[in-house]
DNA sequence: TAAATAAGTTAGGTTATACTAACAAATTGA
DNA sequence: TCAATTTGTTAGTATAACCTAACTTATTTA
């Protein structure tokens, strides 16, 4: 039985190894990347990952990077499948908006009951994706699999159709609603400034420029 | 803001007040009661009391009784109008039995969102019991009054309609739901047993016998 | 390659929440 | 009324999760 904490660290190393494995730079997360992530300092990680090490869900040697067993993948996937379903619930069965719902999934990700999320399951109709897109895992830890990519990839003058969101921060996400900017939202590029990424687009027929930022944060296709 | 383990001792003292003045012979909750009631040593509650007392949530002094300030009589009232609409939630909306719920309102009743909670209560259509018949407070600590006694109470012949359970244990609430015992049904009084209080009781015709300890905890009228 | 910097670890302290053991006050009842 | 019992408190200890300060190992770069 894990503590809400030992669930945080499990989830961020989830989080941050599959990060990792996209952005191909940097190989390996580190006691400070997950102090960094988590806002805690690395004597507090290091600590942790006694712990954790000691229930098995965590390999590391000293010095060494920080990888997530077998089985404590598994129970990250159970963390972020419980914290999907709940936004997904929050959004389409009470009316929050997209913006507002992952500190509250935050906190109800950590609610110990395996019939109650599967019920959850149920009511929403199995649901795939959650509202910021990204997929929701099922009862074993299979994730539905797509081909998606960084909207600050796609080439010139190709039309794109928005799958999901890589940041579900509040800031980010209104600032996507004043650009009109939703899951399936049609986005067609113009133009791409060479020095800074900026993108030129037009989405529903009017003109908006995003920053490299924004782009790299939105997966289409 | 309150921790999780102080919001339980403030929701203790609110039910152990309450069942007090019901009670008529004991007069006061002592730290005792309360740490028999939380499973915890008295010490461990001594100290919580010393920091509720510096939040201005609980009034006590040195061997004397625990009671609530108004502050803290709100706090709980909230707390209690979380969990009820919790358990409302899971039976009318997840389709739990009613005797599965109280473990993970337990938990739910914890977290942390004024939104979120007056979303469901919109969602749930402003119910006014829970599914064990107890009143839900509303947002500001008002809670709807009704009377009801003990069906241990009702004299001789009497027909009465069950409006609540005083105990939301699974091992009570099955034994009920074995009796055929459910809110709204009709028990009629047969036969009261002067010795033990057992009562011989019809339930949709059919007779049963119920002993004090269970006629204790099922309020009528 | 040696010095500077970055990354990781250890030691020791803090707070919340529990505990046990020892003790003090209040109540009961012979 | 005073001894026994019950009730409540204090002191000291443990664990989870955090911290700061000091230190060690690894990496970078002049």
């Amino acid at each position: 039985m894990l503590t809400q904490v030992e669930e945080n660290y499990i989830k961020a190393l989830l989080h941050l190894a599959s990060q990792d494995r996209a952005m191909t730079q940097q190989e390996g997360v580190g006691t400070n990347d997950l102090a960094a992530y988590l806002q805690v300092k690395p004597s507090t990680v290091n600590e942790m990952l006694k712990r954790l090490k000691e229930k098995e869900l965590v390999n590391h040697k000293k010095y060494g990077k920080i990888n997530l067993t077998a089985a404590g993948t598994r129970t990250g996937l159970g963390i972020v499948r419980k914290h999907r379903l709940w936004e997904t619930f929050l959004c389409t069965k009470l009316e929050f908006d997209w913006d507002e719902v992952h500190d509250i999934a935050e906190q109800l990700e950590h609610i110990r009951s395996d019939k109650l999320i599967d019920k959850i399951d149920k009511f929403l109709g199995y649901p795939k994706y959650d509202p910021h897109g990204d997929p929701i895992p099922d009862n074993h830890g299979n994730i539905p699999k797509r081909d998606t990519q960084k909207l600050s990839n796609v080439g010139l003058d190709h039309s794109c159709r928005v799958l999901a969101v890589r940041d579900t921060s509040t800031a980010f996400l209104q600032y996507l609603e004043q650009l009109n900017i939703a899951i399936n939202t049609i986005i067609e590029i113009k133009e791409k400034i060479p020095y800074d990424g900026t993108l030129r687009v037009e989405i529903d027929g009017k003109a908006a420029v995003l920053s490299n930022k924004v782009s790299e944060n939105i997966l289409v296709e």
